[in-house]
DNA sequence: CTGAAAGCGCTTACAG
DNA sequence: CTGAAAGCGCTTACAG
């Protein structure tokens, strides 16, 4: 039978509030022998409190929610475990919420968490082209009344704590990389219009050329949407542009570029570079090793965690952004451009 | 401000009891124009049941658990997100643990997740080789006060109700197909000692070469951990042996497996042939192909959230086991042994 | 057709 | 040093 502070207060024959208090260990005076008294029995019993009856009364959950576009991709599925690890370390649940993407799945994970009663939030957003719903999702997290942190991601006009790889200077140094190689005609993938993090991705790769004094070419631009298949229509499309070097906004389009080469008949890297983003686990097996700009999941999900935590003990906090510095991982998919050496 | 059943009912004019009945569809005769009254009131309000209250009194809350051995590895991050699609789908949340293969925390996940109160509960075992503390999680699960079902692994002697792929067969398709090549000399790389599903799936592979008239040999199979690392060293192992083919027991595995072919200096399917398990997103698209055995994870899914939700309609229900059936896929990492034609 | 009241299991001022 | 009591926001017999 599930036991009750009542029960442990019958048994140790005191009142409610002192076992109350004891079990808490909230300030109390009650005497060493009674407090280990009431601390044995709870202990025999088995006793745990009801969740539900001190959320009732604390308005706290220990347990905050994560919504993920999509943990299916080993990117945002291993953020998920990182930030689950940190926060159960604290005595946190975690309740999970896959948008799949879809940006109304956004709002309505919103809702349903904070109904359920959460502490705080973390969101990776999805992108969202449509501005209306966007503005409206930005007024309902301005009024939410637990503390919430970006993740990976952003919304345009949102003023919020949050943590990412700094993604334009990944985009940078993906770039650079290819032009200190001797590309000059290099393509881009990008992620799915209005997606912050391939807006910004994308910012890199314009500013690397701009600074290299090539003119941006927007058929060297080719939208992907994250996803492997898109990687490889992409590619496809800026082969026939005659680029000699690729940058995908991120791993798994890589692969599908990858693909797509071989499709032609021709090889990475001797045909044609190729620079990822992510550094998924599988980057570093693939033939011919992936180069890429790695982002440390364990930290990303560690910041976010930390961030949230911070408000979670003092709501008043001063919001930070943090960008995580890129860190470019060289393996054998990039080389200088045929014929120019 | 929050607003609560109190709030509807004084400004409706009527008792708590009657927003209670109108706004939860319970049997009543209200009128209809008071109904309708109380759930404008209730909607301008933006009313949502505050879940500790509802939980306090109904010993409900609309949230599974969901324990699982290594959200970081593909195959378990479809599965998290199959399972949180069916039941959110269904209005459930699901708190999701993750136990990074360490069976301890399998015991302190229940705990802590029927502590937090959960409706029901799905997990995916972590293989134990300890005796003692499988008895006890057993006598643990037993005493469960909330319907569990098993999800992809088992526990030697626990009763419950529970899906997965059937293993054995599975690793008796790999391994037939292996034979029906000409393969004689089969190497097996298992999963973790003390795993069901590893040991389950080396079964197959064992029965598979009994049936063919081919004696067991115990220099054949290598132990691995699921892990890709470990199947690296198991093929390698196992080339040692001159085997001409590998069964490893699951696709990560047999990614390693490539990896030491490789190194080797040698060609997958060319001088060796490798079958997999679990038929991953990467295996696909890795050259050459991987031959694998297919599971199906939304099937998975669904059948565990049904197996659930049927138990949270009706906990009497009969304990049912059911076993998938596996799927062969054939791709190019298997041919007929070298001189063999 | 509708409401008063008990009770779910806790926490926390407050009183002694 | 310790306890009685109010209250968190609901649901649900029960009474009228």
């Amino acid at each position: 039978m599930k036991c009750t502070i009542r029960d442990i207060a019958r048994e140790a024959k005191v009142s409610v509030t002192t076992v109350s208090l004891i079990l808490n260990g909230r300030p109390n005076s009650v005497s060493e022998p009674t407090a280990n008294r009431i601390r044995e029995i709870a202990k025999k019993n088995n006793y745990a409190p009801n969740h539900f009856a001190v959320g009732l009364v604390t308005k706290k959950t220990n347990t905050i929610g994560l919504i993920l576009p999509d943990i299916s991709n080993t990117f945002f599925a291993e953020l998920g475990r990182s930030v689950d690890g940190f926060c159960s370390a604290a005595g946190y649940s975690m309740i999970l919420s896959n948008t799949n993407h879809d940006p109304a799945k956004d709002v309505s994970a919103v809702n349903m968490l904070v109904n359920r009663g959460i502490d705080g939030l973390i969101i990776a957003f999805s992108q969202d082209e449509n501005k209306e719903r966007s503005q409206n999702f930005i007024a309902l997290l301005d009024e939410l009344e637990v503390p919430f942190v970006a993740l990976d991601s952003w919304i345009e006009g949102l003023s919020c704590p949050g943590v990412s790889i700094h993604h334009s200077k990944g985009g940078l140094m993906a770039t650079k990389h290819l032009l200190s190689l001797g590309h000059r005609r290099i393509g881009c993938i990008t992620g799915p219009r209005g997606s912050y993090t391939a807006e910004r991705r994308l910012k890199g790769y314009v500013n690397a050329l701009t600074e290299a004094g090539i003119p941006f070419d927007p058929d060297w631009v080719a939208t992907g949407d994250y996803q492997f298949e898109s990687g490889r229509t992409a590619a496809q499309q800026l082969l026939q542009q005659g680029v000699t070097a690729i940058f995908a906004s991120n791993d798994l389009m890589a692969y599908g570029a990858y693909q797509a080469v071989h499709e032609r008949g021709w090889n990475v890297p001797e045909d044609i570079s190729i620079v990822g983003f992510d550094d998924l686990f599988f980057s570093a097996i693939l033939p011919p090793p992936l180069t890429t700009i790695h982002q440390s999941v364990s930290m990303l999900g560690e910041q976010a965690w930390n961030l949230l935590h911070d408000r979670l003990r003092d709501p008043g906090m001063e919001k930070e952004y943090k960008q995580l510095e890129p860190d470019l991982i060289i393996r054998n998919s990039t080389q200088a451009p045929k014929g120019s050496c």
